[in-house]
DNA sequence: CCTTTCAGTGCACAACTGTTCACTGACACG
DNA sequence: CGTGTCAGTGAACAGTTGTGCACTGAAAGG
């Protein structure tokens, strides 16, 4: 395992190139899919992408399902991260605050990820059927440690879970509808989209100030 | 154009003919793209399932394309029907009268138009460039309908045409997510489901009750 | 009645698909 | 130094793909 060497650079092991073809296997497959979706790549096309011959694909994965579901971890080990620097500061500040921060940091997550975030949307709908299922489960996973979140706000403790379960999956597919919007949008659309994010996002959270009152 | 006969049925002109066979066409791509997507159904598979040969299909349509643009009409009158629907009796009974009378609706119109509704929830996402434009701007036709509707309601008339907007989108990607999920549950979660999606829908009215007043 | 139209046929083609198999040769270990 | 592991090769396979072309035959029109 001489994996030093006595210039600059080190020698790449054995396991560290395989790596590295793996790796352009998934961006291979992360780039061809952006037109259409997996289920329009071919083992072929990926392969040629990445600079090997189509058998050493087999070196790799199993099967193309085994690429998409890679892609699903990785993209969310990502999402997991965005969501950990969303939730950091603990004391709240006011509503607005909270919303303004969260959007910053979406946006920004957004461009920084781009091509895992449209591979999730994607797939999601379309994709192969493992491959749905699998994001199914990890946004539910997402919600669910939203409401647990929730929870801990001020003002939402006597709710019941079903409720804060309710408000999760409100704030879920509406963060969604938005990175969604953030993705097709052209650049100069994107100040006007962020603020009707923005109040989108504000007057659900009035709804659930008010909720329990009426 | 002799297209009756003395018997009880009618003879099929050539003009009906030709239909018959665009529709079967059309239902074949609906059916073939159920798994995967528009993009992963061929020329081939489409004519072998309407029972004519491969190159025959150049007799209804130009391309793949334009087969997915035909879906995307069809589907969203059959949407906009159910918009209508809606929308008919003018008078305003309570929030909760609406919402379930709403939440109904959707419910029959997914069961009823299944296959409508699961193509442009998938090629909405994925599917060919020029659907997913069509599909977005139909979509957008909605939100935008929705929002000079809203403006009729009490209680919004002194509101500004960008909150009208910002609620209508709120919306729209509210009753998009439950469509969407009630495609994916299985039928003896439907009721669950429903509940859940009526409190969502209620928690929005109540942030849009007490919007700007705060 | 004869003629035109045109939905559907059948063949051909070159390109591409996933997967098998025996192989090579550089690395890592003993 | 010798030896085994294993990422990557290259040829071959049986299918499937989109599309061009010349054709058939029944319905429609004059």
């Amino acid at each position: 395992m001489c994996t030093k060497i006595a210039g600059v650079t080190e020698v790449e092991s054995r396991a560290d190139r395989k790596e590295r073809t793996r790796r352009a296997l998934l961006d291979a497959a992360l780039e061809l899919a952006e037109e259409s979706s997996l289920t329009g790549v071919s083992l072929r096309q990926m392969a040629k992408e990445a600079g090997i011959v189509p058998t050493a694909f087999y070196r790799h994965f199993g099967s193309l399902d085994d690429v998409g579901l890679a892609l699903v971890d990785e993209s969310f080990v990502s999402l997991r991260a965005m969501l950990r620097e969303v939730r950091r500061p603990g004391a709240a500040d006011g509503a607005g605050e909270i919303v303004d921060r969260s959007l910053r940091i979406l946006l920004d997550h957004v461009h920084r990820h781009r091509a895992h975030f449209a591979f999730i949307a994607r797939e999601r709908a379309a994709g192969p059927p493992v491959v749905r299922e699998a994001i199914r489960h990890e946004i539910e996973l997402c919600e669910h440690e939203l409401a647990t979140d929730l929870a801990r706000l001020p003002g939402t403790q006597q709710w019941s879970t079903d409720d804060l379960h309710v408000l999760a999956g409100l704030l879920v597919s509406t963060v969604v509808a938005t990175a969604e919007e953030i993705l097709a949008a052209r650049p100069e659309q994107e100040t006007r989209l962020l603020a009707t994010a923005r109040r989108r996002l504000l007057m659900v959270f009035v709804g659930a100030f008010n909720w329990r009152s009426s």
